[in-house]
Formats: structure tokens, sequence, C-alpha cells
DNA sequence: TGATAGACGTTACTTTATAACACATCAACC
DNA sequence: GGTTGATGTGTTATAAAGTAACGTCTATCA
């Protein structure tokens, strides 16, 4: 998978493509790939950007998934536990892992534009900061990296 | 100032040094720094860790300088708009900036133990990430980079 | 066949953050 | 000296994000 997302692409088999490698995952690892945590899969993979849990829980309500705050969130839970999904802590939002499978430490473009969130792969635990940690003897578990900007499809924009 | 804020310190230094220098830059850019905004900085600042914004607002309403909500964000943002502070979007929560001033990138170091928050620098967008927003035209503006784990205090305990 | 674990439904609540408007202060200017 | 505008504060009210706790259902398995 390359490893940015705004570019044109065909979006139908991205959807189909995400839902059926998670499906594998969850068989092989033993997980239950319920209902819910499927849909909920669907819309953030629909979405291809951040959605936070409330738009989600709408979606599910409309659809009799669900109506209370913590079936989106217990969902949402599942999915980013297991690396099919990734929180955005800037925008306290979510959105689907582009290569789930792969244990990776996942880096964001977030446009300030039009809410456009491309996943790319970095090595922080390698760079300057990694550096720094060993220096002080800090271990590293987890890394949030976010950056925001503007897309290339907004910058050709006038505003 | 060395990256790392998990050694012991003359921490009332740390304190004094940091709001002189901030009154210094205020004065220099002509900037406002009022009694409530000079209050929180030192709340972040004695706290040396990530404060949330309701916890700083309690100490707020009991000196006298705010009680309501708006009082203590109003002032983190003039914090975190100069540079004096940031927000750790991990946490929900806000830190003192160690070297107010200069032009920089930060980055953090947060123990899930004890919640010491570190900051250090790094070059993101020289880095992995830089060059994967060069590639596909995307302009970084601002960069969030947060990493968890366990500090060295925390790990040489034996929980 | 009962016990257990995992997932879901729901109520109620906490925590985090902001919109909107009124009022105060101060400097610049006519 | 009064007016104006910019900036900061005080307050009410509300929005948005997230969780604790408890009951129920169901599949699995000892």
């Amino acid at each position: 998978m390359d490893a940015l997302g705004f570019k044109r692409h065909d979006h139908s088999n991205c959807i189909s493509g995400g839902v059926a490698a998670v499906v594998q995952t969850c068989e092989q690892a033993g997980l239950h790939f319920t209902p819910v945590r499927k849909r909920v899969l669907e819309i953030l993979l629909e979405g291809h950007r951040a959605i936070g849990a409330y738009e989600i829980l709408d979606t599910l309500r409309e659809e009799g998934l669900g109506s209370q705050p913590p079936v989106a969130y217990r969902a949402l839970d599942f999915l980013v536990k297991h690396g099919f999904a990734h929180k955005i802590e800037r925008l306290n939002a979510f959105i689907a892992c582009c290569h789930p499978g792969d244990a990776h430490a996942p880096a964001f473009l977030i446009c300030r534009s039009c809410d456009a969130v491309a996943e790319t792969v970095t090595a922080p635990a390698g760079g300057r900061l990694g550096q720094a940690a060993e220096e002080t003897g800090f271990t590293i578990e987890r890394t949030v990296l976010e950056a925001e900007g503007v897309c290339p499809n907004c910058q050709s924009k006038p505003e």
C-alpha cells in the first residue's frame, strides 16, 4: 500500500479490501469481528478521514446498531487495540488503518483545510527522539506523530 | 537547556527563570503578560508535568483569579500561541515550555506510570515524515510528536 | 448443565472545551 | 476631554468527548 491518501483511487476497493483483510486477521487470531465492529470499520473506511465517535454513533443509530456512546467507543477500542484503526489525538477522532496486519508506528498528515488524513509510516524510535529517549533511559512504548498542514489538493485552490 | 526533565534539579530556579524569560519576551514583543497569564504559567512551571485546564482552574479559583473555564482556557491559549507552553494532545493537558523564545518543534516523552513529561527537540520535518510529506506535496505547518512509555525513575522501581 | 467469558444495551455521569455577551481598561486620536 | 477601538476579563450556558457501572444475553466448555 502506498503511503499517502491524498490521491484519487478506487475507493470501493479500498473498503472491501480493508474489511477483508481484517476479517482474515480476526479469524487467524480468534477475534470476534462482530456486526457492530464491522460496521464501524466500514464507516471509517468509507470516510477516509478522521471521524469522531459521536458522528459514528449517529450512523449506527440510524441503522439500529446502537444508540449510546459506549457502543461506539467499545467498537473503536477494539479496532484501535488490534491495529485496525488509529486515533488521531489532535482531532479526537478515528481513522481506519491503511495496512492492518503489519506492526507499525503510524504517522499522519492532517489537512487543516479539508480534514483529509493520510497515514504514512516512520521510524520515530530510530530518529532523534529515539536517541534522546535512549540517552535518558526512557523506554518508548508507543508514539503519536501527527503533522498538521495543507494537502496538495487544497494548496492548488486559491483559498 | 538540556533536553530532559527526568533528572533532579533546582526547581525554584526553574520557575523563576521560566517566568523571567517570558516576561522579557513579552516586553520585547509588546505582549500583555497579565496576572492571570503569569499565574497560569507559574502553576505549569511548578508542576513540571502535564496539568489539565480544570486542575489549573481549581487553583485559580482558590486564589480568586477566576472561576470559570474560559478564564483558564484563555490564559492557556495565550501561552500556547506564543510558545510559552505546549498542549499534550495525548493527555488533554498542558505543560510549560522548557525553552521559550526559541522557535522549535517540540517533542515529548510521557511516562505512563508517574505522568512526568519531558520536552525535547526533534526535526520531524527533516526526517522520514518530512520526506513523505514532500513527496506528496503536503506542507507541514505544525507537528505533534509524543512518545509514551516509562521514564528511568519508574523503570528502576519493581512496579 | 452449570459456570465462565465476551459482547452488547442502557443509565447516568464526568471531563474537556467553547460560544456568546456584558463590562473594564487603556492608548490613540480628533 | 470625550470618542473610538483593541484587548482582556467575568459570567452564563451549552456543546463535545469519554467512562463507570450494572444488567442481560449467548456461546463455549468443563
